[in-house]
DNA sequence: TTGCTATAGGTTCCTTTGGCTCCA
DNA sequence: CTGGAGCCTTTGGAACCTATAGCA
């Protein structure tokens, strides 16, 4: 707003445009600030319309700006001031903050229906993360965040009081709320822009800067003066982002022209597309490391960042910061020496080995005053705050463990330095001491930051550096490489073109280039590789390619659609108004699709294939940065690298074929294609593959046996070493053919030496013969007498060897269908004779049950009431005289039954003519059981006739 | 202080086709 | 006598990874 007077200055366009900007903005200030101050602060939904004329315009804003971490976000502000008489000015602005794939968010900032020109603008800025993680702290940060992300908040008022005379009303104001087109009953309800956000970019920019909007094929160098401008205006100074939302941060940002980096950032991309620049934000992902260990380690800006709140604090998140805060408790706790505190935070690593808090604290522990003219200095302040003291500093043995305690004393000190200032800075009683002691922390560290973005990129304080590049730009230049660029521009350091800086900057920063990802559209797409030189370095710690390209390939698409909306078509500058319209249904929702539709779809094959041709020109320059990686300084990166190697390092089953061309040299080795490099495997390995050793060729190398054999054949008491000293031969893919079997003749299969076939694959399979995997087919075969050789498909590593796994046989294949019929026939044979042997078994147990019951009864009536004087005798008799009622009930019972259902069952009916004919007992050992628990035991004769005799 | 190399130690992966007894 | 089933007992070398010392 301070330069709001001179841009009215500078033209009379854009200054009539800047003064009913501010007009509107104080307007709805003063609104904001009534809302404020009644308490009745509007919930979502709200719904304010006034209608403002003035004399010779009537601007139409609609702004929309978004910040949702979650699913659900999706919100659309829109404030619209319409009519002017000389000018119809559309800005559209989208400012984007998404960290699921799902957030879609719209901003859209309109002034409309200019007699004389029709300008259309378009900021859009996108920051979304694929990361489906989000910390706890951050969705409560959101959660907040989104219920005081109303613009027409009270407390941007408080926060930033500027002047607002009465004389500067606006009258008329209308402000409207539309209910996103895609929005449904979850999703979050939309919101009214606040009056800063209608401070357009626009309106502060210099005339002849405008101008460059205009500029057919835009180069790098003639950004120039505009990110100048820019960085003139717009500083990185970090506020106390924790006690405003994001939106009311960006509003103040644009009003106050300060900010935070990734504000000023989101800014200058807003400006960019502002001018119809084809723009992106680009941002280095915050990501946890694939290994836990190595988070111990954490850029502490990065950190500063994301739990002061900023913009794209929760969206640059792939971990979800809960599980960080769950394995190492809070520093607040009793405990704070911990590797990160309860929101996720990690100390820096310094080396120094400084286990002792106070060296720590008095060399790093630091302090920042600001200057009078608004910027901050850093000094080093000795610390007096509490010391650090490890509870297992005596357990801890690595270097690593004391640098960390270390890096932790400056982290404690450093809070308590800022919980100092923060009584004295809370005394509006605002915020509690023991709330504000984390956010106070991360002040601190942001100023740190702030500071060292006056500086350049890297500002090094003491061991910890800060000041890395986290958030910039991306400018689509027509006129760079006659095909167009993509150019880094990043505003806050007013650095342009120096995408080979961001490495070292952020490598100095101790920042890890991991993923540097562009977002625009409600997209995103990698562009690491635009920025990582040393790629080797990076592909370690980034998760599985493969994964992460899938996951990024909707963002992708959305991305490359988005930016289709704001492309600058240089070749109809004519069109541009009615090109740029394209964007509206986008922005606009589904009335404006009525209304441009019939424009999209005749554009949008022009602006496709234009897109298309974008993408697949910036594919093929991050393809080409991936194949002309410069070469790597140490050996030890030609390890694993992915297009270099060293012979040192090749394993003894690789070779280099063709052993060059030589590349370079790395400590005096000669650097050879990755691609040279050929894995060897033994014959019987390729045979597996269905690859065989041409005739003429010999090993390419010879390995020696291994020892294990050697000691295996000593064991054997086989001492004749030398003539023993087998070797293992090693051929490479180029001596190989496709392998050859010996076809099957006359209905035999071919076999291997141990008879059989050995099935890796169908490759391994003879030709004219056919693998048949079904239990028990062999006996089939041999039954049918066709030749078969069993089908060893793998091994088993069992019992501490390998043991071979046969699954089916190998027969030629004229055999197959009668070998399948057979085993059909036969497979219903013997399911037909296990069910009847199933159901012989179920009888023979029903005869013996109920012969044991019958039996027992007669027993018992036998027995009672008789004396037990003579039992064995009285037994044998019982046997005797009961021969007869057992025998009449198998006759009546059972034994019909049985004999019917299983006529064959001899052993049965022979038992039953036993008993019928006199049988006589015999009670065989192995039939008894004994109850150990009643000291009964049980003997059983064969015809199921049994006792119980109770051992004494 | 930083980066590189060599080395040690631990971990992971790959290797790979018995022989005996019992019982039907 | 034969053939099938079950049991025994639990490798070791190479590659890979990590930490560390030493050096420039």
């Amino acid at each position: 707003m301070r330069n709001r007077d001179k841009s009215k200055s500078q033209t009379q366009s854009s200054g009539t445009l800047a003064r009913k900007s501010q007009e509107g903005v104080n307007k709805f200030l003063r609104r904001s600030s009534r809302l404020s101050s009644s308490g009745k602060k509007e919930q979502d939904g709200f719904f304010l319309e006034n209608d403002l004329k003035t004399n010779d315009q009537e601007v139409v804003h609609t702004m929309d700006v978004c910040n949702a971490s979650t699913v659900e976000g999706c919100h659309r502000d829109a404030i619209e001031n319409s009519q002017a008489k000389e000018q119809e000015v559309v800005h559209s602005m989208d400012v984007c903050n998404a960290s699921t794939v799902e957030d879609c968010h719209r901003d859209a900032i309109e002034n409309s229906q200019a007699k004389e020109q029709e300008v259309v603008h378009s900021m859009d800025a996108h920051n979304a993360s694929p990361g489906d993680d989000c910390h706890k702290d951050t969705l409560l940060d959101d959660s907040e965040e989104m219920n005081d992300s109303d613009w027409e908040d009270g407390p941007i008022l408080k926060s930033d009081p500027v002047d607002r005379s009465p004389n500067e009303r606006m009258k008329g104001l209308t402000i409207e709320f539309d209910e996103p087109s895609g929005s449904t009953g979850g999703r979050k309800p939309v919101r009214r822009a606040s009056a800063e956000d209608k401070a357009s970019l626009l309106s502060l920019l210099p005339t002849h800067l405008l101008k460059i909007s205009e500029v057919s094929n835009i180069t790098a160098n003639a950004l120039t003066p505009l990110v100048t401008w820019f960085h003139d205006n717009f500083h990185v100074r970090n506020l106390a982002r924790a006690e405003r939302s994001f939106r009311t941060a960006l509003a103040t940002a644009l009003e106050t022209h300060e900010g935070t980096p990734e504000e000023i950032a989101a800014l200058s991309v807003a400006l960019f597309r502002a001018l119809k620049f084809t723009a992106r934000f680009v941002s280095i992902l915050d990501v946890t490391s694939l290994k836990p260990k190595a988070d111990t380690y954490e850029p502490s800006n990065q950190v500063a960042e994301r739990v002061s709140g900023g913009i794209f604090s929760t969206s640059t998140l792939m971990v979800d910061n809960l599980k960080r805060a769950s394995i190492a408790p809070s520093p607040v706790q009793t405990s704070p020496c911990n590797e990160k505190d309860d929101h996720g935070i990690s100390s820096r690593k310094s080396k120094g080995g400084c286990s002792t808090s106070n060296v720590a604290q008095s060399r790093d522990s630091t302090s920042f005053k600001e200057s009078t003219d608004g910027k901050s200095t850093c000094q080093v302040q000795p610390d007096t705050s509490r010391q650090c003291v490890p509870k297992n500093s005596q357990g801890l043995k690595r270097k690593g463990d004391l640098e960390f305690e270390m890096q932790l004393a400056m982290a404690i000190s450093a809070t308590s330095v800022e919980t100092h200032e923060n009584i004295h800075d809370s005394s509006d009683g605002n915020n509690s001491l023991e709330a504000s002691i984390p956010m106070k922390r991360w002040k601190r560290i942001e100023r740190v930051e702030s500071a060292s973005c006056f500086q350049g990129f890297s500002t090094a304080l003491g061991s910890r550096k800060v000041g890395s590049p986290l958030f910039w730009a991306e400018v689509y230049c027509d006129g760079e490489n006659l095909t167009g660029k993509w150019v880094h521009v990043d505003a806050v350091n007013a650095i342009i073109d120096g995408e080979q800086k961001v490495e070292d900057a952020a490598a100095a920063c101790k920042t890890s280039l991991r993923y540097v990802v562009a977002f625009a559209g409600h997209g995103a797409k990698d562009v690491t590789r635009r920025y990582c030189m040393k790629w080797y370095k990076i592909a370690p710690k980034r998760v599985n390619s493969t994964w992460w390209d899938s996951v990024l390939a909707p963002l992708r698409q959305l991305e490359s659609g988005g930016m289709g909306g704001t492309i600058k078509v240089s070749e109809h500058p004519g069109e541009n108004s009615s090109l740029d319209r394209v964007i509206l249904p986008e922005k606009s929702g589904q009335e404006a699709s009525k209304e441009y539709g019939s424009k999209i779809e005749v554009e949008s094959s022009v602006k496709g294939s234009f897109v298309a041709t974008r993408n697949s020109l910036e594919d093929m320059e991050l393809e080409t940065r991936a194949l002309t990686e410069p070469l790597p300084t140490n050996q030890q990166a030609y390890k694993n690298h992915a297009l270099y190697a060293l012979e040192r390092w090749l394993t003894k089953y690789q070779i280099l074929h063709p052993k060059g061309p030589i590349l370079g040299f790395c400590s005096g080795h000669p650097v050879y294609p990755r691609s040279c490099v050929q894995t060897l495997k033994t014959r019987e390995r390729w045979l597996r593959e269905g690859l065989q050793i041409k005739g003429t060729e010999t090993p390419v190398k010879v390995l020696e046996q291994s020892t294990k054999l050697k000691k295996a054949r000593v064991s054997e008491d086989v001492y004749d070493e030398i003539d023993s000293k087998e070797t293992i031969e090693l051929y490479g893919k180029w001596q190989l053919e496709p392998l050859l079997l010996p076809r099957a003749v006359n209905g035999i299969v071919p076999k291997n030496e141990r008879g059989q076939v050995d099935v890796w694959s169908e490759k391994c399979l003879p030709p004219g013969t056919v693998h048949i995997r079904l239990p028990r087919v062999f006996v089939v075969a041999k039954r049918l007498e066709i030749d078969y050789a069993p089908a060893m498909v793998g091994f088993e590593f069992r019992n501490g060897r390998a043991v071979p796994v046969y699954d089916g046989i190998v027969v030629c294949t004229e055999f197959k269908d009668a070998i399948l019929e057979a085993y059909a026939e036969e497979e219903e044979r013997r399911a037909a004779e296990e069910k009847k042997q199933t159901e012989a078994q179920a009888i023979s147990r029903w005869y013996q049950l109920l012969s044991s019951v019958i039996t027992r009864q007669k027993l018992n009536s036998y027995y009672r009431g008789s004396s037990s004087s003579q039992p064995s005798r009285n037994i044998q008799d019982k046997n005797i005289e009961t021969k007869t009622p057992v025998q009449s009930s198998k006759d009546n019972k059972q034994p019909t039954a049985h004999r019917k259902a299983n006529n064959q069952d001899t052993t049965h009916t022979t038992s039953l003519v036993a008993l019928e004919v006199g049988h006589e007992h015999v009670f065989l050992t192995k039939n008894e059981s004994f109850d150990a628990e009643n000291s009964i035991r049980t003997k059983r004769c064969e015809c199921g006739f049994s006792i119980q005799v109770e051992e004494l």
